[in-house]
DNA sequence: GCTGCCGGGGT
DNA sequence: ACCCCGGCAGC
């Protein structure tokens, strides 16, 4: 049984082998199978399962796996070291698994995902060149620091022979399948709801709370977004997302165009964001980058009509209270900790203006 | 009584 | 600037 995933695996993909396919030589293919199956041989199935709860920190495999290269892997800038990069990187991040060219007629490519632009290379250094020239309008060779610069490609898979529909090859069991073999199960699992990546699209959803920064098998959205590689999945990013533009009465869960319910009201411990009016200074959480060409919004826009207090003046000084609950009324005073500066000082609350 | 927040004080 | 709170007015 082992011998028959060893054998199917060290003959299967080519995974990401992008720039590098035509110049490496069989021996280091050769070398990586060696490689491969020692590793898969030493291992045992605990080896091959990918914990959920790394999601959190999707560019960061497990702590086992302390490597640079992970990191170079999904925010390499420097396209001329990227083959190296990823032969480097996909070798601890899938386990190995071999960078070596299918039997069949499977051709992996890389399409550009930036708006309007179905441009569709066959390596992954090429796509790279293309978004920094064409789009990000840099210099091939300029250095960029890790991190800063953003790709937006997806990896697809040509079946020259019949071309499989969709993603329904992506099931680990599939033989056909390119990329990680079955390595990272949950991980394919987890594709199919990831909506946003869209082998047809000329426009994804990259930045996704749900994407998975890890590669997926038929194609996977690489970005450089610190907030989207250190994203705790959930809270920071929501407020913004889900475009609260009325919290007044909505309650704390909100759902989002995905169908994702998430809940503002659980934020980190130094949370300091605002589910407020737009009208509100929106506190940028640390690391977070706005993606150019993908829109990550989606309009969730209430209008609150307030009613104007102008009718009520009062002759005192004081002007007539607001009809939105502020954040002692919607968080109450167990959850003070919650509440906007303003409320906490006693001032008039900046969350929820009237 | 609860709530929102002004005004003022402390650091 | 940040933080706290007495006290007042609206509800």
């Amino acid at each position: 049984m082992a011998a028959t995933v060893l054998t199917s695996l060290s003959t299967s993909p080519m995974v990401l082998q992008p720039s590098s396919a035509p110049t490496v030589p069989e021996a280091a293919n050769r070398g990586w199978k060696e490689v491969l199956s020692a590793s898969y041989s030493s291992s045992t199935s605990g080896n091959w399962s990918w914990d959920a709860s790394d999601q959190s920190v999707p560019s960061t495999p497990s702590p086992p796996l302390s490597n640079d290269s992970n990191k170079n892997f999904l925010l390499s800038s420097n396209n001329d070291d990227i083959s190296d990069d990823i032969h480097e990187s996909t070798h601890f991040m899938f386990e190995d698994p071999i960078p070596r060219k299918r039997k069949n007629s499977m051709k992996v490519m890389f399409k550009c995902l930036w708006k309007n632009c179905e441009k569709v290379l066959s390596t992954s250094s090429g796509i790279q060149r293309h978004i920094r020239t064409m789009h990000l309008g840099r210099n091939s060779d300029s250095d960029y620091s890790d991190g800063e610069e953003d790709f937006y490609y997806s990896e697809i898979e040509v079946n020259m022979d019949s071309l499989t529909e969709g993603l329904s090859s992506l099931t680990p069991t599939s033989p056909t399948t390119t990329a990680p073999p079955p390595v990272f199960p949950s991980l394919l699992v987890d594709v199919p709801h990831s909506e946003h990546i869209e082998v047809t699209g000329p426009h994804s959803h990259a930045p996704s709370l749900l994407s998975q920064s890890a590669p997926s098998t038929l194609c996977h959205i690489r970005t450089d977004h610190a907030y989207q590689a250190t994203a705790p999945v959930t809270v920071p990013v929501v407020p913004e997302l889900v475009g609260v533009g009325n919290t007044n009465g909505t309650g704390p869960l909100t759902e989002t165009s995905n169908g994702i319910s998430v809940s503002w009201q659980s934020p980190p411990v130094n949370f300091k964001g605002v589910p407020g009016p737009v009208n509100h200074v929106r506190p940028v959480s640390t690391g977070e980058k706005r993606q150019p060409a993908i829109s990550t919004h989606t309009a969730v826009t209430k209008s609150h009509a307030f009613v104007t207090p102008a009718t009520k003046a009062t002759p005192g000084t004081r002007k007539p209270r607001g009809e939105a609950k502020k954040c002692r009324k919607v968080y109450g005073m167990e959850k003070k900790d919650m509440w906007c500066t303003a409320c906490r000082w006693k001032k008039a609350c900046q969350r929820f203006t009237d």
